[in-house]
DNA sequence: TATTGTTATACTCTATAACTATA
DNA sequence: TATAGTTATAGAGTATAACAATA
């Protein structure tokens, strides 16, 4: 539960009296679900910045790539729906994706409002490009959970679908 | 006053050709554990915001306030660490917990620097009452994981130690 | 020199409300 | 009336950098 930084740690060990550094008791807050998922939730969210910084990989715009080649002619609408997000979070990454010229946008024959999404060549060049990195990055997320991946990634399905 | 259930669901079953509502793929993402983490820990956020919404329930005093009453005497980089964020971050909360009265400050001893806090018999009662919410929205999600909480718990400490 | 706490600043993610143009 | 997309605004959570006081 250390910095993100170097590696300068060295336990101060004085401690005169009140809780110090490492010994904080958690108390309550050790068995509460929800503490530990902002904390692992945290904790993964930095790494992959930090990882994948340099490569102008703005962390909101794999999950929207992946989901528009998965799944063409998407619309803003579905992709919310599908990341779990307002509709309005999406216009400004669709705007910037759409100026990088990763997304194109294609008029919807029977509904004039709207319009279908899918990737270019460039699009689908980044989207390699940054599943890359985020594979990386899932990686070590794989290797600290191990075998248990797959319970881990139903409890957290569960969550997201039933809470509320 | 307002209730916050709008629950307007209404399937809209027209799906010509595109990829609509429900029936998105997910494709490569559904096997990240990172995405699910994103996804679950907004869900949980969301839920436990609208539930304490009313009760003046700032999301971050909760933590700040559980870890002064188990730790009486720590100080605010102790804290800043047993919570995994910056001590930067911790200044507006511990002010705003500070003028409503429920902590106090207490020089320390051996360090002109740093002060020890802890929780006045207001702040005691105040956590007690936050507790009762905090633990009403964290059933749920013990209902939800059922008997593995004990392994999620145990992953998702893990990535937060280990992830970097 | 290093650490504590504070201030200033900024960025990401997300939400709500109001607005338009359709439907 | 209801939905799609946009715009404007707001707020939570967090980070970095620089500073004064102290170690």
């Amino acid at each position: 539960m250390e910095q993100v930084a170097p590696k300068k740690a060295k336990p101060a060990r004085r401690s005169p009296e009140p809780p110090e550094a490492g010994e904080v008791r958690l108390g309550a807050l050790d068995g509460y679900i929800g503490y530990h998922l902002r904390l692992a939730q945290n904790a993964s969210f930095r790494a992959f910045q930090r990882k994948s910084g340099g490569a102008d990989l703005r962390p909101g715009w794999f999950a929207v790539l992946s989901l528009i080649g998965d799944n063409p002619g998407i619309t803003p609408a579905a992709l919310s729906r599908a990341a779990g997000r307002d509709k309005s979070t999406l216009t400004p990454v669709l705007r910037d994706l759409t100026k990088h010229q990763y997304v194109t946008s294609q008029p919807r024959l029977g509904d004039r409002r709207s319009y279908g999404l899918s990737l270019t060549e460039l699009g689908r060049e980044r989207l390699t490009e940054l599943a890359a990195h985020a594979k990386a990055h899932d990686h070590v997320l794989d290797e600290i959970v191990g075998h248990e991946k797959d319970i881990l990634i139903r409890l957290l399905r569960r969550i997201t679908e039933e809470v509320g």
